[in-house]
DNA sequence: GCCAATTAGTTCTAACGCGAACAATAATAG
DNA sequence: CTATTATTGTTCGCGTTAGAACTAATTGGC
């Protein structure tokens, strides 16, 4: 009994299939995704930004970068091009001046009340294919594979 | 009995915990994968396309596109660095001066058989903290998403 | 108190990623 | 046959994306 991998048997691993749809899964997400934000001018990031400020008085790169996965390298990009549009604006932090926290503006605040529900409206939609059961199966075996990996 | 949803209820939808599974698994995996390849010096485009490549007689630019999901303009650089590291060749067709074929060079053919079990393996052992029906499941509802969002 | 280690955010580089516009070529309708 | 339509690959614009180097500010050890 040997698990060695060679150039003939490498291809009949079980776990193709399994990353094959993994890749498909996530393509097609996060391609719909980003075609519905699109209809409120956002990209998937900006849009990430935005949701995670809905709701706050404002949050440091540091903490938007926690909760969005987004580096803070191209998290200065991306509050550049909020702010930019008008949806969000920079306010120093006296307390420590290493810090800025990031606020949406009034008119950031109106898109948040507006594009939020609608979106997440249209993503449930589509995840309402999948019965209660699955989504709890699916959503433990995500964590499963994210831990696997990390 | 009502499915609207708004400001208040957006963020109780029972489709955002699958939704930060599924970021979170991709953002683990993928992630780990690049960072394997780069063991070969290859990022994860690169990687997709010598190992599409490998053991066929080269495939065009079109049929590339469709097996590893990369848009053709996207490609296009990609099969461009490809060739300046030496790995592909761009081949002209005759038959319809169209198309370009990519053919793997014999550097190109060592880096797959080098390359393609070993990174197999390493990925393979990782999911097999996954049981065999855990992988299937998990394949059988990543399919079911992929196709609630074509 | 002072120096070393941390931390926060910016900048830079290389490579995607997508959509749109484009030129060259091929296929099709009539 | 010829005009229209479709396909193939390249190019471009814009916006990520990760990682490393950098600056400014703060914290911790002693």
């Amino acid at each position: 009994m040997n698990t060695a991998i060679t150039l003939d048997n490498a291809s009949q691993q079980d776990c193709l299939p399994l990353i094959r749809a993994l890749v498909n899964a996530w393509q097609a997400f996060s391609g719909f995704d980003a075609r519905q934000l699109r209809e409120y001018d956002l990209t998937p990031s900006q849009a990430d930004v935005v949701f995670t400020l809905g709701n706050t008085e404002g949050l440091t790169f540091r903490e938007i970068g926690a909760q969005t996965l987004i580096t803070k390298g191209t998290l200065t990009g991306v509050v550049d091009r909020l702010t930019e549009k008008g949806l969000v604006r920079r306010v120093e932090q006296h307390a420590d001046r290493r810090c800025t926290r990031v606020v949406l503006t009034a008119q950031g605040e109106r898109l948040f009340a507006r594009a939020f529900p609608r979106h997440i409206g249209v993503l449930q939609a589509r995840f309402d294919g999948l019965s209660e059961a699955e989504k709890r199966e699916a959503t433990r075996l995500l964590e499963k594979i994210a831990r696997l990996f990390r």
